[in-house]
DNA sequence: CTGAAAGCGCTTACAG
DNA sequence: CTGAAAGCGCTTACAG
C-alpha cells in the first residue's frame, strides 16, 4: 500500500490538491459545502493522514513543540535529570499533554549549550521551546534571538530576555512553611538549602522564611542557614550537619522534599525520631513524600499542572495571543505527619 | 539573518548544491579532497545548519525516533505513566541519551490507540519507534504492519508480530529473590503481585518464585499469592491482606518496588517492624528504595541502561544490521535492610 | 469559489 | 568527480 498524499485525495474527490489543502487547513469560507464534504469523504475513504513534513517544510512551522532539559552527569556519567529528579519527570508528563491536547506533539532533549539549543529550533523548525533547569547567563544570552517563543520554569530573569515564564510561589511557600513551624512554637529553625548559590528560586524561598522569622520577632542569627548538595545525598549530609552543629535546632525547612527525604532517612538510620526528635518540612509536593515513613510536610505545588501551563502559554505565543508573560502559580500547606509542636 | 541554506553554501564554496549535499551526506568518495574542504569551510562560515525538514521529506526518512507511552487515566483525569511511575522516566531518559548520542532526536508521546500509533509514524515519517507499556491483542494486530522497526520492552511476544524486544531475566530475578528468603530461613513466604491477570512478566517471575519454592522442598500450597493494583497504593492493600489473612507469613517477595513500598509504609503506621516482623524483597531496584526505610532489598534491573539497549536495537534494525532481535538484561540482588533470617 | 504553478530545502539518478 | 533537473508532499499568492 502505497502511501495516501493530497494527490491522492484530489483525484478521487474530484478536485484540486490547492483545494484539498484549503479545505484541510480550514480556511474557512474559502470553499463551499459541497466541495468539502466531497474532500472529507475522499480523506476518510482513502484513510489520509497529512504529511507533517511536508507541511512543515512548506509552511516553515513544525507544529513540533522542543522541551530542552539540562543535561546531568552522576559520577562521570552522563545522566539524565529525568532519570534522578522526579520534578522534571513529573512537569514533563503536563507539558506532553496539553501539547497534545492542542494538536502538537513534543520532542524531548538534553541540550548543552546555546548552540545545542540553536541549531536544533533550525534543525526542526520547532514552533517554540520549553527550557527547564538552571543555566548560566552565557546560556540565555545566546539564545535570546531565537525568533520562536521560549518559556522558561521558575525563572526570575525571563523579562531581561524576552521569554515567559511559569513560576510558583516561592517566597510565599517558604513563609507559609515558616509560619506553621512556628505556629508550633519552634523557634530554633534551620533554612537547609542547596549550596550552588545561583538559585534565585531559593533565594525567593529564603526571603520567605526570613519574613516569617522576623514577622515572629526571632533573632536571624539563631536561625542557620545549612546547605548542600540538591538532592537525597546531600540531604544525608544537611543531617549530619545539624546533629553535628546545631544541637539546639528543633525544627527544618527544607527548600526541596527530595533533600528532606534525605535527613529523614538519617535521623531514622541513627535511631532519631522524626518529628520527635526534629520537625521538618519539604516543598514540592513530590509523590514520594507519601511513600516515606512518616509522611513529608511540605508545601505544594502542582507539578503537572505547571506543565500544563507551560504548554499553554507557549502555544498562545506561537499563535500569537498576547497576554501574561509570567505566571506564578499558588502554593498550598499540606500536613501530613513529619512536624509536631515544640513541648518542653 | 534570514536562514543559511544548501544554496548559500553552494554559492560560497564555488560548488552547486548537489556537490553539498554529497560531501555533507559523507557519499565517500565522490568528491575529491579540495572541493570536501571548500564546502566544509563555508559550511563552518556560514554556520550553516542542515534542514532536518526538507531532508526528511526528500529522503522519505526523518531521524526522529518515537517513544511511546500508554495513556493511564488516574481519578477519571489523564493522567501520565511519566508522572506517575519512575520505571518510565528511567528507561526513557536512557532511550533519549542513546539516540541523541547517535544523532537522531526523539519524539515523546501518550498514545491511545494502535491507529494512534500509525498516524504518528506516517505524519512524522519516524524512522523507528520504541513502544512502552502493556497493550491487547488487537493494538499489537494494528501496527504489527507498520514499516518501520518497533522495539518493545518486558514483552513476551514480541517476535508473534515481528517486532523486536528489550527485555529482563525476570524469572531468574524472581527465583534468585525467593532463594534469598528462603537462604534466610523463611518457608512461609508470600507472593505479591498485581491483580491484572495479563502481564506475562509477572507470570514468569510467579514461575521464578515457584522454582525456588519447590527446589527447596516446600509445599506450595502453603505460598499464597496476593493481589492487587501494580502501584503505591496497591502496595498498602496487599499489606492489609496480608495481615488480616495471612498471619503465618514472615517473608515476601513484591514483584515491584513501588508496591513492597506500600506494604513497608503500612507497616511502619502500624507499628510493625521491618524487617523484624516481615523480610520483604521487591523487584527494580528504583531510586526510591534507597529513600525508604528501612532501605528496601530489591532484585536490580537496569533500567537506564534498559533505554539505552532498546535505542541500539532500534538504530541498528534501521540501519538493516541484523542480529538479536531479542535482548535479555542480567539482573543482580541488592541487599539492603528489608530482608533479615527467620529466628523463632 | 477553484486550480495551475511556483516554492519550501533537501536528495538522487543521470548525463557529462 | 560535478552539476542540472526532477521530485519529495505540502501551501500560497495569483489568475480566472
Amino acid at each position: 500500500m502505497a502511501k495516501v498524499t493530497m494527490k491522492d485525495v484530489a483525484k478521487r474527490a474530484g478536485v484540486s490538491v490547492a483545494t484539498v489543502s484549503n479545505v484541510l487547513n480550514n480556511i474557512d469560507n474559502k470553499s463551499n459545502e459541497v466541495t468539502q464534504k466531497k474532500v472529507l469523504k475522499a480523506v476518510k475513504e482513502l484513510n489520509y493522514q497529512m504529511d507533517m513534513t511536508a507541511r512543515s517544510l512548506s509552511m516553515g512551522k513544525s507544529n513540533l513543540l522542543g522541551i530542552f532539559l539540562p543535561e546531568v552527569f552522576y559520577l562521570d556519567r552522563p545522566s539524565s535529570v529525568l532519570k534522578d529528579n522526579p520534578f522534571f519527570s513529573e512537569i514533563v508528563s503536563g507539558i506532553e499533554y496539553e501539547a497534545r491536547m492542542q494538536g502538537y506533539d513534543v520532542m524531548i532533549t538534553c541540550v548543552k549549550s546555546d548552540t545545542h539549543v540553536k541549531d536544533l529550533v533550525n534543525k526542526r523548525m520547532l514552533d517554540g521551546v520549553a527550557i527547564l533547569g538552571m543555566h548560566d547567563e552565557e546560556f540565555w544570552e545566546g539564545i535570546k534571538n531565537i525568533p520562536v517563543p521560549i518559556v522558561l520554569i521558575d525563572s526570575y530573569c525571563y523579562d531581561k530576555y524576552g521569554f515567559c515564564n511559569v513560576g510558583t510561589e516561592d517566597e510565599q511557600g517558604a513563609y507559609l512553611a515558616t509560619k506553621h513551624l512556628l505556629t508550633l512554637n519552634h523557634t530554633n529553625i534551620a533554612f537547609v538549602t542547596d549550596n550552588s548559590h545561583v538559585s534565585e528560586v531559593n533565594y525567593q524561598r529564603h526571603q520567605g522564611y526570613l519574613r516569617a522569622i522576623k514577622e515572629s520577632g526571632l533573632n536571624e542569627e539563631q536561625c542557620p542557614v545549612i546547605e548542600a548538595d540538591l538532592n537525597f545525598k546531600g540531604g544525608i549530609m544537611a543531617g549530619h550537619k545539624l546533629l553535628n552543629s546545631y544541637a539546639h535546632i528543633t525544627a527544618a525547612f527544607v527548600v526541596a522534599d527530595i533533600m528532606a527525604l534525605g535527613i529523614i532517612k538519617l535521623m531514622n538510620q541513627i535511631g532519631k525520631s522524626i518529628p520527635k526528635d526534629l520537625s521538618i518540612i519539604g516543598f514540592d509536593d513530590l509523590s514520594v513524600c507519601e511513600y516515606s515513613f512518616p509522611g513529608l510536610t511540605t508545601i505544594r505545588q502542582d507539578i503537572y499542572r505547571k506543565g500544563i501551563e507551560v504548554a499553554k502559554l507557549l502555544i498562545n505565543k506561537i499563535n500569537g495571543k498576547d497576554g501574561n508573560t509570567g505566571i506564578i502559580l499558588p502554593v498550598e500547606l499540606i500536613l501530613r505527619e513529619t512536624t509536631i509542636p515544640l513541648t518542653d
